[in-house]
This record gives structure tokens, sequence and C-alpha cells, in this order.
RNA sequence: GCCCAUGUAGCUCAGUCGGCAGAGCACAUCCUUGGUAAGGAUGAGGUCACCGGUUCGAUCCCGGUCAUGGGCUCCA
């Protein structure tokens, strides 16, 4: 028999195996425990149909792929542990998902946190006990009557809505499940293994469905990167907008205003202004007027604009107001819409942008409400633009250098983004899409930015730029889009008058860049662990004393700043000096200023600043220093 | 909206197998005037989320409501 050469390729190191055994032994000393083969995820046993002249790819954790079979593997062991600790329950299903995996089950009474270790722990004895997984082909029919059979409807259904006329299943130690595959080549293969929650959810994702009870776990290749997964976790809770907001006393919700509403309390409502002040300035040099507009309006108006019919799930109930109804607003273009008709156009003032800090209000089902990131009332920092056909691609590109200068500016710098196609349903012409999208895309490519396309995904009205940006976590968070809309200015005929003399339709585009104030102070707190740069936080220096005697000095000092425009805090409280300085630093104030004898003595010209990570600076004269923390603000850094 | 969990001082949390409610931090007053991340003492602070039921008696047991959290679904 000949022995064939098999190539293979682990981490970009080629390797040359002769005969399938030899491949076999050296894929799993390097860590692999599936393959690639002919573009197909493989079990690694599949080695032995190897061609000679055919290369394979050794999957280990370090890949996308590597890492979600090792997980869909070790959901399939934690299905087996649940079999063994509770022979009531039915299985739904159990992928990999991005830093995890889970498994839906059916089972008579809700898992418990008592549940959850014990399952955990049975996981671990069946990982002991190595078992191989074991792939078998059989027909769909075959399939059927077995998991029929095993009262397993969950898989039965799953079976019924296949196409395929053969199936595969998966043995390991006495436990069979339904699965495509591949696995590792035995339970063994997982070295680190948590379970993290219980939750419902619906079986298939639909709330008219069975609720089922949903674990949730992770896996990794090691303990120790189990654990660094475990820290960054606790890092996540650390950051928790909610639980800062309420530590430095940013924002507050109340059952009593009602979910959903935020209080902006002073230290967040400062920060809020400085980003609406900034925000307003901006929006001003790019060549965008402001608009103000009002809660409510007649409910006429959102039959116009068309959000009763397709947006009304989310609206509140219109109220009576002598006779006529009124409905608070969720959306504000048709605001805009009516300003920009209050005159008529030219086609030479266009384009037209109009922006505001527009505050709408849409009802959110309880579930679903979350902090700052999901609210009921919230100001998006808005604007539609009105132009024309030939304008729409400077203004898409216009526009994106905006948003990316603005995120920027908040120590965004990278992001994720999305374009939008038409979908089946849509409004307009075909010629007018492929226009917009084709603008679009210009757009994004003479950025030089990556993109994916989400085929069918754009709103019915138009195609659209969707922005996610990476937080310092490498957390994705949507904030900024960018729509094209074909149908508001046919459903309120807006027009301008054409070079001809005729009236013209603009194209409008909607866009907001941080989405919601709310949610994106949310990520800003999370994003910046609440320190935030100098410019942003609520108070920019602390001035402390060592003691009593030196109060009126350094309110002198603060003083100073203070009328330069400097937010400054007086801590002169009969303290150890150690004790305020921790005050400071758990406030996350970045820069205080202690004054004691020789601060005195000195006169202001040898003053230091403590920085909230300890470090000190100086000495500076009082006016260096106003100059230095002046240079900071003026730059946002 | 649905499943599960939780709701005790401003915050973080103990606690009562049904019998006058507890700590730390924060706050107030006093002592201490101290040089770079917690000095000491004293004190005030509670309708134990809300409504109802069981009980001689409910913060505790039961039912309901509201809110919060983890998810499902949806989204800025």
């Amino acid at each position: 028999m000949e022995v064939v050469e098999i190539r293979i390729l682990i981490e970009g190191k080629t390797y040359e195996a002769a005969g399938a055994a030899e491949a076999e032994k050296l894929l799993k000393q390097r860590g692999a425990f599936a393959i690639m083969a002919g573009g197909q995820p493989r079990d690694l046993s599949f080695i032995s149909q190897a061609r000679a002249d055919g290369e394979v790819e050794g999957l280990t954790f370090g890949s996308k792929e590597g890492r979600d079979i090792y997980r869909h593997s070790t959901a399939h062991i934690l299905a087996h542990a649940v079999r063994e600790l509770f022979p009531d329950a039915r299985f739904a299903i159990g992928p990999a998902i991005e830093d995890g995996f889970y498994y839906d089950f059916d089972v008579p009474a809700p898992f418990t946190p008592e549940d959850l270790d014990a399952i955990e722990k049975r996981m671990l004895e069946i990982i002991k006990r190595d078992s191989p997984f074991v792939r078998r082909e059989m027909k769909r029919g075959e399939a059927l009557e077995m998991f029929g059979r095993m009262g397993e409807t969950y898989k039965t259904e799953l079976l019924e809505s296949m196409q395929d006329d053969t199936v595969s299943i998966y043995e390991e130690g006495g436990f069979t499940d339904l699965c495509r595959g591949p696995h590792v080549p035995s339970a063994g293969a997982i070295k680190a293994v948590k379970l993290l929650s219980v939750a419902g959810a619906y079986w298939r994702g639909d709330e008219k469905r069975k609720m089922l009870q949903r674990i949730y776990g992770t896996a990794f290749s090691s303990a120790s990167e189990l654990k660094k997964h475990l820290e960054r976790l606790e890092e996540i809770k650390k950051r928790d907008h909610r639980k800062l907001g309420r530590e430095l006393d940013l924002f507050s919700m109340n059952e009593e205003v009602g979910p959903g509403l935020i209080l902006w309390h002073p230290n967040g409502a400062i920060i809020r202004k400085t980003i609406e002040d900034f925000w307003r300035e901006e929006h001003l040099k790019a060549g965008y007027k402001l608009l103000y507009s009002p809660h409510m309006a007649r409910l006429d108006l959102w039959k116009t604009s068309g959000h009763w019919d397709f947006y009304r799930e989310n609206m509140y109930s219109p109220m009576k107001v002598e006779e006529v109804e009124y409905e608070i607003k969720p959306m504000n273009c048709p605001f805009h819409i009516a300003v920009y008709k209050s005159g008529l156009k030219s086609y030479r003032e266009l384009p037209v942008r109009y922006a505001e800090l527009g505050t709408v209000y849409r009802f959110e089902r309880s579930g679903v409400l979350h902090g700052l990131m999901r609210v009921r009332g919230f100001t998006q920092d808005d604007a539609h633009i009105f132009a024309r056909e030939d304008q729409i691609g400077e203004e898409i590109k216009n526009i994106l250098d905006f948003t990316l200068f603005i995120l920027n500016t908040f120590g965004f710098e990278d992001y994720d983004i999305y374009l939008s196609t038409r979908p089946e349903k849509y409004v307009g012409t075909e010629e007018s899409w492929e226009l917009a999208t084709g603008a679009l895309k210009a757009a994004l490519e003479h950025k030089g930015l990556k993109y994916e396309v989400d085929p069918g995904e754009g709103v019915f009205y138009g195609p659209k730029i969707d922005i996610k940006v990476k937080d310092s976590l490498g957390r994705a968070w949507q904030c900024s889009t960018i729509q094209v809309d074909f149908n508001n200015p046919e459903r309120f005929d807006v027009t301008y008058r054409g070079e001809d003399g005729r009236q013209q339709r603009p194209i409008m585009i909607h866009r907001a860049l941080m989405g919601s104030l709310e949610r994106f102070f949310g990520i800003l707190i999370e994003h910046y662990a609440g320190a935030f740069p100098l410019w942003l936080t609520p108070v920019q220096v602390e001035v402390l004393t060592i003691a009593e005697r030196h109060i009126d000095f350094a309110r002198q000092v603060a003083d100073n700043l203070r009328r330069e425009g400097i937010r400054v805090e007086e801590n002169f409280d009969n303290e150890k000096i150690g004790y305020k300085i921790r005050q400071s630093a758990v406030r996350k104030v970045p820069y205080s200023v202690i004054i004691g004898d020789k601060e005195v003595e000195e006169r202001g010209t040898a003053l230091s600043i403590r920085k909230r990570n300890g470090q000190s600076f100086g000495p500076f004269t009082l006016s260096a220093l106003i100059d230095l923390l002046k240079e900071e603000i003026k730059t946002r850094r």
C-alpha cells in the first residue's frame, strides 16, 4: 500500500506527514482538534480520507472556526450532563456564540443556580471520562424515527424543516445528539469550562412558542485563558454605566418618574452640556442650521409621515386636545420637513441641512429597558439633509467625514461599518436606489473604510450606512446611522424649484452621529470607565488643603482657576490629606492641587498637580498651570 | 410582553426556622491640624418596594402589583 504524503497547515505553518495516522498525531500534537478540508470543516478523523494532493488545515482554538467547534462540542457535553442529571429534559439547540455557547432545554422546572453547579461538575466528570465523539450518518427518515422514539420533539421538528436527505448524528459516551458537526475527537479535548447563567429563551426565538431554559457557558483551551476571560467579565461589570452612574452621581432613574426615563444629575448634565456645545459648534461649522421642534404634534402629521401605519407599536397612545388627537413624537423628521416647507426652496439653496438635538419618546416593552442604553425617552442628535440627486455623493462623503471626526473626538478609533441595501419591499425607483447605494459605497471606499454589505437590510425607504464604535474593551455599540430616504419627500410633497423652473423632488438624508445622547453617554461611561478626559469630566480640578491655615490661599487658587472657566471644587474638609486624595481618586477627578505651608509661602509660584493615576507634575506657576489645563481642555485629549 | 432571580438606611449588603431591625461606607457633631489613596469618638438615619391574605402577631409564609437584573424578541 502506498503511503500518502499529506501537507498540513497549522496556524500559518506547513508540515508534511506520511500517512493519515502520522498526520493525525501531528495535528493533535499541535493543538488541532478538527480540520478544514476542501473548504469544509471536518472531524479530525476525516484525515483518513485525505488525498496526497490535498492540503488540510488543522483547526485550533486560535481560529474562529476552531473556537466555535470547540465550544460547540462543549455545548454537547453540557447536554450530556443535563441528560444524566435530568432524564426528563428534552433538547433543543446548542450552538457556539461569541465568547461561548448555550444549549436550550425543555425541562419540567427551571434550573436553579445549584443545578448549574451540579451540571458543571458533571460536565467535568464527562470530560474526564474522555469518550470519543463518533459521527454517524443516516437517512433523514431514519433519524426522524429514532428521535421520535426518544420523544425528542424539538429534534424531530428540526429534522422536518431540513432539506438534506442524509443527516448526521454524534454519539459521545452513550449520549446521542443530532448535529452537523464537526466535533473535537473526544470529550477530554475540552480543557476549561464554566457555566455562566440560566435564562428563558423562546423555542426558535418565537414568543408565541414555548419558553425553554437556556444555559450559557464558555470554554477555553486552558484554565489561564478561562481565568482571563472571567476577569474581563469582572472588568465589564466594574465599568457598568449603571453602577458608575450611581457612584459618580451622573444620572438616575426613579420608580415614581417611570421606567426608561432618565434624570440627569448635575455631574451628568455638565457632561451632556459639554457634548451638546461641542456638537452645535461643529454643526454650525459644517454648514448645518440648528432647529428646535415641539414634543408633540397632531396625529395627522404622523399619518402623513407613515409612522402611524408602520411604527405604531413603538408610539404612545394619542391624547385628545380640544377634540383633536395629538401624539408625543417618536421621530423628529416631520418637523424638519415642515420647516423646509415653510418657504419655497430654490435649487441654489440646496443642500439644506437641518440639525436638532431632538427629544423623542418611544414605547419599549418593559423587559428590554436597560440603563441608559435602552430607554423610553431620549434625545437624538438628529439631522435631515435635503439635497438634489447630483449632490448626494458629495453630501454622503461630508457626513461620513463629519461622523468619524465626532466619534474620534470621543476616543473611538475602531468601527464596524455596515451598508444595507434594497430590501424586497421598497419605495422609490430602482435607479434611485442604485444611485443612492452607489453613493454610500463610493463614500466608504473614498475614505478607504472597511465595511460589510447587509444585503436587503435597508429600510423600505432607502439604503443606509450603520456605524458601530468599538469601545476600549473592544465591544461594538451601534451609534451612527446615515439613511437615504425617497419616501418622505414624496409623502409630504417636498419640492424645490429646479434650474429649469419646474418643481423638483429633493432626496432626504437622515443621520444621527451619536445616535441618542443617553445611550452615547452610557457608552462613554463604560469606554472611559468613568475616568472622563479633562474636557468632559464634571470636576476638572480639586483644590485640597493640608491644614486649616491654608484655606484662605487655597480659596484664592480655586477662584483663579474658576475665573478661567475651569471646573474647580474645593475640599477644605477637616481631614488628613491622604483621605482627601483618596476622595478625589474615588470621584475620578483628573487633577488635584494640594495647598500646604510650602505653597502658601511661595505664593503660587510653585504649584504641583497630582493626576488621578497618582503621578505628580510640576512645579508650575499659577498661570502656567492654567495654560496647561486650558490647552488640554482645548485639544479634548 | 414572556421565563427566572432580586427588592431591608443615601450606597454595598447581613439578618429574623413568624415575636422591639443590623454592619461597613456616606452624612452630622466633637477631638485631632495631620504633606500625596481610608486618624479617632459620638450621633442621626428604616412604613424591611407597594397592596391584600393567613396568623394572637408578618420584614419573614401565601397571592397580586410595581420596579430592577440576566435572557428571549426588538432597537438609538
